[in-house]
RNA sequence: GCCGACGUAGCUCAGUGGUAGAGCAGCUGUUUUGUAAACAGCAGGUCGUCAGUUCGAACCUGACCGUCGGCUCCA
């Protein structure tokens, strides 16, 4: 539980922290021009300009140079300064003198200092540079001067710090648990997917055990979707040049989109979203009121093209599948129709064991097309459906996209960290661009709403984020494998293979191990295959029809019926116990 | 795309100018086993790719490809 005095200490103690190191940086490399130094959520950073890049060995100097700073003790003295004095005194420190502009002419100028260093800084922070409980130097990154890609790259240097070694350890251990579930590295040991240089970078190819499990939450998503009167259906993978130039696509999102292949004097290009697709769909017949609202989904395999240095495992790709959808309608539905997403949402993400969201509201950014009108209407709808639940969001004034608001739902993983699965969209551009209209309960023609809407967002991105979660640990109802049968000897072979058809045959999945190895060899291949159930068949189970039950956990359940660990199976299956 | 680091067998890694090695995995044989690794043998690599330096390159240089940590961007 970290309480907000805490919080507050934490923040001076790194921000202190980020000033000592400057300090030191400055004395090992006087050439070092400073950028800025501010806490973080973790720890802390502060950007240099340097002729050549910290290393390694570069942080282990400047570390030890900070224990020393630490252990002198000095003072952190605030002090205020008029802009000229301030200016002068930051003369030879061009980016300083940057941040200073950009002070209001209103606000008190102040800075802090310790021994010989000074720096702007409006604190607070600790007594003295001995309060730094403890501190580590984590790592050193290029980072954009005022994160535009367009100015001077500068070195970033991360580093933590904390109250109390304990403290310390717990987030370094934190660090560590997330690096132990990194699914780049399951996904390999648990044979889930690969990605290879010779078919292309950010292009995922599913092994069997991967694709078992996302045709697993698949089924899960169709029938939710089924159940809620969507229509689901299956759209091409490229489109030609034309359908991409009304759509906008060509205009807004082209530095996204594979560069185009020419067939019969005709560019086509990799659909980087479906909603055309949908679209064309709705066209597809005359539409009146009574059909509306249209919800029209598709689990839609899009191509975009990321920037080399963003790609990340199944998390930052170039193919995915999004979990799409588009809803139709008329202004008076869009409440009840965004209502129902949520419903949707939270449904199924508590099916995976998030129950922590963050939710955020964005709004309409300066550049938009639609009505002013439009754009009230839809945030109102989104604002009150979140109200109405009682949701707590936090709204990005002019976040939106230019074609309409969206609320973005984060869910909180098993080890605290956030990601942004569930994003819905008003689209008040394409209904205009493509002339969507139905006909109203008037006999006149109108143009109906549209709502993007996906709720795992990407089926990479989530299976990532899944394994992530889990830690390779996949809960029963979505293991690829959910029971290992172990013959201890290749006489209980016969029993075993009984055993799993009868399992296959209920549905369950199920493999048996008949190589000729021990049991503890099989017993830890299953163990760190992290398959929920081990059933150990030997003299003892053959004899009694039973089998010996082993849990992932290491527990051992001594042997049992089968049809009594089938009714424990069946429910974790049917509850979606996780 | 930008800054930095890295790329040797399926995996994890050793090998700093003289023609490539270990463990695990794989295959074969022996073993028939009671809750996290039986034993033995065999096989496996144009050292990311292409060019250059050199009598000689896994090792030095350059370009490209890819990966990792960040920045930027985002599902």
């Amino acid at each position: 539980m970290v309480t907000d005095g805490l919080k507050d200490l934490r923040e001076k103690i790194r921000h202190s922290t980020a000033h000592v190191m400057a300090d030191v940086v400055k004395q090992l490399y006087p050439d070092v021009k400073l950028a800025i130094g501010p806490p973080t959520a973790d720890g802390f950073y502060y950007d240099f300009m340097v002729a050549t890049p910290f290393t390694e060995e570069d942080l282990e100097k400047i570390e030890k140079a900070m224990q020393k700073v630490i252990s002198n003790d000095l003072p952190f003295i605030y002090s205020e300064y008029s802009r000229d004095e301030i200016v002068d005194m930051n003369q030879s420190e061009p980016l300083k003198l940057e941040v200073i502009s950009d002070i209001p002419e209103d606000e008190i100028i102040s800075t802090y200092s310790h021994g010989e260093f000074e720096d702007l800084c409006a604190g607070p922070h600790v007594e003295s540079t001995g309060d730094i409980p403890v501190f580590k130097l984590l790592n050193v990154a290029g980072a954009y001067w005022r994160g535009d890609e367009n100015r001077p790259m500068l070195q970033r240097i991360y580093g933590t710090a904390f109250e109390s070694q304990d403290a310390m350890d717990e987030h370094l251990g934190r660090l560590e648990e997330a690096q132990r579930r990194d699914h780049r590295v399951l996904g390999r040991e648990l044979d889930l997917f690969s990605i290879h240089e010779e078919t292309g970078p950010g292009l995922i190819i599913w092994h069997p055990k991967g694709a078992r499990v996302r045709s697993l939450f698949e089924d899960f998503w169709r029938d939710e979707h089924y159940k809620r009167g969507y229509d689901l259906i299956y759209t091409p993978n490229i489109g030609r040049e034309n359908l991409w130039r009304t759509s906008g696509h060509l205009d807004f999102f082209q530095e996204n989109m594979f560069a185009p292949s020419e067939t019969d004097a005709q560019n086509y290009y990799l659909k980087p979203m479906n909603c055309p697709f949908h679209i064309m769909y709705y066209k597809s017949s005359l539409r009146s009121y009574r059909d509306l609202p249209m919800k029209v989904g598709e689990l839609g395999t899009v191509y975009r093209y990321e920037r080399g240095g963003t790609l990340h495992g199944m998390l930052r790709v170039r193919g995915f599948t999004q979990d799409d959808a588009h809803i139709f309608c008329m202004p008076g539905q869009i409440e009840s129709e965004i209502d129902s997403v949520l419903d949707l949402t939270f449904d199924l993400l508590q099916a995976f064991g998030f129950d922590d969201y963050t939710m955020n509201l964005s709004t309409k950014p300066t550049k938009a097309v639609g009505s002013d009108e439009q754009w009230e209407v839809a945030e109102n709808s989104l604002r009150k459906t979140l109200d109405s639940r009682g949701l707590e969001y936090e709204v990005e004034e002019g976040g939106g996209a230019f074609y309409g608001p969206k609320i973005d739902v984060n869910i909180r993983d098993a080890i605290g960290r956030s990601w942004q699965c569930t994003t819905v969209q008003f689209d008040f551009n394409l209904p205009e661009r493509f002339g969507l209209n139905y006909i109203g309960e008037d006999g006149d023609s109108h143009q109906p709403y549209m709502v993007h809407r996906a709720i795992f967002g990407s089926l990479e991105r989530f299976m990532g984020i899944l394994i992530e979660h889990y830690g390779g640990a996949f809960p029963t109802w979505l293991a690829p494998v959910q029971i290992k049968i172990i013959p201890i000897a290749d006489r209980h072979i016969e029993y075993g293979i009984a055993l799993r058809d009868q399992l296959s045959e209920r549905g369950i999945r199920c493999e048996i191990d008949d190589r000729s190895e021990r049991m503890n060899a099989k017993v830890r291949d299953a163990q760190l295959a992290k398959i929920p159930y081990m059933f150990i068949v030997g003299d003892r189970e053959v004899e009694s029809k039973t089998v010996g039950v082993r849990l992932r956990s290491g527990e051992d359940l001594g042997a049992v019926a089968l049809n009594e660990v089938l009714e424990r199976i069946v429910l974790e299956v049917e509850e979606k116990i996780t």
